[in-house]
DNA sequence: CTCCCGATAT
DNA sequence: ATATCAGGAG
């Protein structure tokens, strides 16, 4: 069976297994999903999530952001971890948004990658999941961990893992594929204790344990 | 390559 | 005690 044959198979196997998977950081706009994204950065999810809640409620545009005193901005993001950097990115990149786009997150990938805090990673999860665009492959820890155990990529660079990913995943899955991944990778194909048992695509995997 | 960093699971 | 978590910058 050729690569990409057998990537559809897997694809097909993890959406019958996760039929609703879709991103998991609670954001109600594409401003909302970019502060959440950084803020995702060696953090959980539910972390994040439990952050924004009050986040959100307390700034709600560009403007709030940018005239926060940096120390109270990091107090309030203090436990997603890497709190200076991050505020300070946060910071950075409102005000880049409000000299630039007048408060709106932009649209393409270059805009996106010009803000500070903001790489690939980051920049695929706002235009795919905010904006509906296939931009690329978004290449967090889960989708690169699994890509290797699958043999999906050969490469450990988040960039390189992406390149593969844009040739073996249709156009049509690369805003989805990351989401199934992730859920199966949070549930299933652990990074200490990968349950080969329950798994629904080990006939696939070339790393199976079982 | 190193550094940034708190919270939770193992 | 240590590994891991929807990474990015210098």
């Amino acid at each position: 069976m050729d690569e990409k044959k057998r990537t559809s198979r897997i694809i097909a196997r993890l959406k019958r297994a996760y039929p609703d998977a879709k991103c998991s950081l609670n954001h109600t706009n594409p401003f909302e999903l970019l502060i959440a994204t950084i803020l995702s950065a060696q953090c959980t999810d539910g972390r994040v999530n439990l952050v924004t809640a009050d986040l959100f409620r307390k700034y709600r545009r560009c403007e709030d952001y940018v005239n926060a005193a940096p120390s109270e901005l990091e107090q309030d993001i203090r436990s997603t971890g890497f709190y200076r950097n991050k505020a300070k990115a946060i910071q950075g990149a409102c005000q880049m948004i409000l000299e630039r786009y007048a408060g709106r997150v932009p649209e393409t990938m270059d805009e996106l990658l010009a803000l500070p805090g903001v790489a690939r990673k980051t920049a695929n999860v706002v235009l795919g999941n905010a904006y509906g665009i296939a931009s690329g492959v978004v290449v967090d820890t889960h989708v690169s961990r699994l890509a290797q155990r699958l043999q999906l990529t050969e490469h450990e660079q988040p960039e390189k893992i992406e390149r593969d990913l844009m040739k073996l995943v249709p156009q049509r899955d690369w805003i989805n594929f990351p989401h199934l991944l992730i859920a199966h990778g949070r549930t299933v194909c652990k990074a200490r204790t990968p349950l080969c048992a329950d798994c629904v695509i080990e006939q696939y995997c070339p790393s199976s344990m079982k």
